[in-house]
RNA sequence: GGGCAUUUAGCUCAGUUGGUUAGAGCGUACGGUUCACAUCCGUGAGGUCGGGGGUUCGAGCCCCUCAAUGCCCACCA
């Protein structure tokens, strides 16, 4: 022991000095491996630079924490490359907030004095979350930290933007978009949801000349300023004859034509579709077909336009009330009912998006699509779990092109000049001359998110890094993001560099809160990752996250879970303390000790923990990472702990030191393999514990995982020692059914059958574990003593004498009740042996394994049989 | 309208290619704890694995079906 322990691990103060000491080291580097070590990296996924952690940060840096670290021991040049987004919209909105609050708003100060106060926003805040990153004890290579508006990666947009461009792939035209109002600007298709919400359709009239009228419905009556046909199906009988007359539009009176289109369902409303082409998109689809007019009646704050009349200036919303009224008054209207409806509402803010013409950058993704779905299939890229490559084909099946412009000032803005005769030109630098203006719009956040892993690492320069390290080669996220940014990433990376830009996704899921419900401000249900690391310290966090879920399941996460790990650690801790203040200074041979030297606790224990390194790599290949924490964890308290330190105590409280050393060297073996295969899950207190145990001339986060030794793997000494334990247990709880008092010493007569010498070598176990401290041997079906109670695994009996605490009665009902057990099973096992499909169809072991359990049954119940006819007749 | 996931103890969750008596944590009952334990240890109670059907020598696990819940995708005004 190379220093006294403290009696309880002190993580704030430990956590910073172990994380400086990683750092300061050049650990964290992919050069601490060797330089022909083989890479592996992941890109982080960039947090919003202005953010705070949260619980889904917690959960992805732990993840990929565990993953770096896992693989850094391995001895690959592990390489986790950190970064912030600059969210565009997220961003912007704060800045305006802030503006807002000192009565000011970005219009009134201009597009470069609103830059450069968010620059300065970032600077004061863009370093919280890494800071927070850190804490929670991610082995970023710092030194390699990007952000999405740095000048190598703006460079890489442009750079993207330009060759799709050339290669015809982003063009600029008016379209109908998604227009987010209150933003005032177009998003995406995937940045719009839709939810079903109760609202109205409204029933009307549309006057056709010779006097008829037309019943129509819709969802939104003010866009009826914006109709240019109205549409019937051809084979309608009922509307027939209306077909190619003229229909006037309700307070406007501007003629339009009836058409007919079978894309109408008769069923649904009157069977007669109102056709607005500006403001909705099947109606924009059905005008193309049709020739007819775009009537655009709103503006970008969705009021309405000169096109809406007496409209004009309302509010899209007090537009719909003014005409419905006014309609009604003119006798248009025939009812109102409610319905049903999908609404459109922005994935920020919640308001209800309005589909709007206006002129955006698109990005026609069709070809690069092929591509990434050629990816997948081919299994250049593996995702797991791999039920969502079956969602990612759908969505790359049917894309549709991307409006890559946003009407926004932060973010990368769009390298294109206008000319004065209304030329295009699109470049890395303005264009010669005079009278060129540049385009003010600005990219969407994902367009430069999905060149991520290369533009960090240097591309289109090739550097030694993007050479090294690219492709990378684990893309770790949430599954809520597989098409915003995993599916564009795939499309970039493969059209721009022509690899796959990762080999495997895995995506994890939501973190919710114990009851599964999402995590919300408004449901006061937030679980800051903060807090608990102020409490708990980081380990116990990451543990829990981990070991709480399995991949691509949402995680639902109790704090008492957290709690929960922290004792676990507590534990860890409380071992390691003991295991090293019971080495003394003398070196001991590193390693556990040759199988041949052993005995059987030793035996036993190496035997399970050798079983447990195979098992925690076979879940580490299938990503399994929390089950396997989860047996970590299991075999560490259940079996180490509480098992063989206890049994231990025999040798290291007693006078044979080579037994002692031995032991001594079994135990720190142990603790020592456990502390790497722990390290991922939790660095710092593994780290620290290390410290405090002779180890090899490497810190733990530089040291070998390990490699489970099949020669220490032994089925026969597992099962030899699940007997001495099932007899502890029986023992346990004879005495606990008898109330006898804990402290009372007992000495027990043995009649052990097969497993004599097992019991008469370390019939000690049951002086330290049950209180048992003498055995006194007598042959099987030799006279058993008076008043006791008897306890039967196998063919082994273990009589208690309890006199006077004995009651027959009660003795030979607990006897019946086991016997009652026994005779099931007995039956259950014979009749399967009977089995002659399971005799003959099932794995010889599994055969064998059954006739070697019915043996030991009948031997048990023999035992128990002879010792009722004794006692209760 | 399609697709996916989940359903196992009071609560939160595991359960790896089908194979002993289905597990853990928390909670709970009882008992103990100077002698590694910001505690810890021991012993219990608690489950017809959502319902039904099938395949199989054998099903919590595979197939079909139904139900509940959640999520994703989708142009019915």
């Amino acid at each position: 022991m190379p220093q006294p322990m403290p009696k309880n691990f002190d993580f704030a103060e430990a956590e910073r000095r172990l994380y400086a000491w990683w750092e300061e080291n050049g650990w964290f580097k992919p050069e601490a491996a060797p330089p022909d070590a083989e890479p592996y990296v992941i890109s982080i996924p960039p947090p919003n630079v202005t953010g705070a952690l949260h619980i889904g940060h917690a959960l992805f840096a732990s993840l990929e924490d565990l993953m770096i670290r896992y693989e850094r021991m391995r001895g690959k040049a592990a390489l986790w490359v950190p970064g912030t987004d600059h969210a565009g919209i997220a961003t912007q909105l704060q800045v305006e907030k802030a503006l807002r609050d000192e009565g000011l708003s970005r219009e009134e100060i201009g597009r470069e004095e609103f830059l450069a106060r968010t620059w300065e926003w970032k600077e004061k805040y863009g370093g919280t979350i890494t800071g927070q990153l850190r804490r929670m004890g991610a082995s970023c290579d710092w030194t390699r930290e990007r952000f999405t508006l740095d000048d190598g990666l703006s460079a890489a947009v442009r750079q993207v933007f330009i060759t799709l461009y050339e290669q015809g792939l982003i063009y600029r035209g008016p379209r109908l978009v998604n227009w987010s109002p209150g933003l005032q600007t177009a998003v995406s298709d995937l940045e719009v949801e839709r939810e079903e919400e109760m609202s109205k359709l409204y029933y009307f009239k549309y006057p056709v000349e010779g006097g008829e009228f037309l019943p129509v419905a819709t969802t939104r009556p003010e866009t009826i300023l914006g109709d240019t046909a109205v549409c019937v199906h051809p084979e309608d009988e009922r509307y027939k004859h209306l077909i190619g007359k003229t229909a006037y539009v309700p307070m406007l009176n501007r003629p339009i034509p009836v058409i007919a289109d079978d894309y109408v369902d008769r069923e649904f409303g009157t069977g007669a579709l109102k056709i607005t082409p500006a403001h909705d998109f099947n109606d924009y689809d059905i005008a193309q077909r049709h020739k007819l007019p775009l009537i655009n009646i709103m503006t970008r704050t969705a009021s309405l336009n000169e096109n809406a009349g007496t409209y004009a200036g309302l509010d899209r919303f007090d537009a719909r009330k003014k005409l419905w009224a006014d309609m009604e008054a003119a006798g248009l209207t025939i009812k109102v009912e409610d319905h049903l409806q999908v609404v459109p509402r922005s994935q920020r803010g919640g308001e209800v998006v309005e589909p709007l013409l206006s002129t955006q950058w698109f990005l026609k993704i069709q070809p690069l699509a092929e591509k990434a779905l050629a990816a997948v299939r081919d299994g250049q890229i593996k995702i797991v779990p791999e039920r969502f490559e079956k969602v990612y084909y759908h969505w790359l099946e049917n894309i549709q092109d991307w409006c890559i412009s946003r009407q926004l000032w932060w973010g990368h803005r769009i390298p294109a000049w206008y000319g004065p005769n209304g030329e295009i030109h699109v470049g890395q630098q303005p264009p010669a001359g005079d009278g060129w203006t540049p385009e003010e719009d600005v990219l969407d956040t994902w367009f430069s998110s999905g060149l991520w892993p290369f533009s960090t690492l240097g591309w289109p320069e090739q550097t030694p890094d993007l050479k090294r390290f690219y492709p990378t080669t684990m893309m770790e996220t949430g599954y809520d993001i597989l098409f915003f940014w995993v599916a564009r990433m795939i499309m970039m990376g493969l059209w721009f560099t022509g690899e796959a830009p990762f080999k495997v996704v895995y995506l994890h899921g939501l973190v919710r809160d114990k009851l599964g419900r999402k995590i919300s401000k408004t449901l006061g249900n937030t679980i800051d990752p903060l807090e608990l690391i102020d409490k708990y310290g980081a380990d116990p966090l990451r543990f829990a996250l981990i070991t709480s879920g399995t991949p691509g399941n949402d995680v639902n996460l109790d704090p008492a879970r957290v709690e929960g790990e922290f004792r676990f650690l507590n534990k860890i801790w409380q071992m390691t303390n003991f295991v090293g203040s019971n080495v003394d200074e003398t070196p001991l041979e590193a390693g556990a000790p040759d199988v041949a030297e052993l005995d059987l606790p030793a035996r036993w224990i190496l035997s399970r923990l050798n079983r447990q390194v195979a098992n925690v790599q076979y879940l580490f290949d299938t990503y399994n990472y929390g089950e396997a924490g989860r047996q970590i964890r299991g075999f560490l308290w259940d079996e180490f702990a509480d098992w063989y330190i206890e049994i231990s105590k025999h040798h290291l409280y007693g006078q044979d030191i080579e037994a002692k050393n031995r032991t001594r060297r079994v135990l720190l073996h142990v603790l020592n393999t456990c502390l790497r295969l722990l390290h991922p899950f939790m660095p710092f207190v593994t780290e620290e514990l290390w410290r405090y145990l002779p180890h090899e001339d490497t810190p733990l986060i530089l040291a070998q995982w390990p490699k489970s030794d099949s020669r220490y793997i032994s089925d026969e000494a597992e099962a030899q020692m699940t007997v001495l334990m099932d007899m502890v247990r029986g023992i346990r709880n004879v005495r606990s059914e008898y109330d006898v008092e804990p402290g009372l010493k007992i000495t027990a007569t043995v009649a052990a059958g097969s497993h004599r010498a097992n019991f008469e070598d370390y019939g000690y176990l049951f002086s330290r574990l049950c209180n048992v401290p003498q055995l006194h041997f007598i042959e099987a079906g030799g006279q058993a003593p008076q008043d006791t109670a008897s306890i039967v695994v196998g063919d082994a009996v273990v009589y208690l004498p309890l006199a006077g605490m004995i009651d027959v009665e009660a003795e030979c009902a607990r006897l019946n009740k086991e016997q009652d057990k026994l005779r099931e099973q007995i039956a259950k096992s014979e009749a399967m042996l009977a089995n002659e499909g399971f005799v003959s169809r099932a794995k010889p072991e599994v055969v064998q394994r059954e006739r070697d359990k019915l043996a030991e049954l009948q031997a048990s119940r023999a035992q128990i049989e002879e010792r009722l006819s004794m006692l209760c007749r």
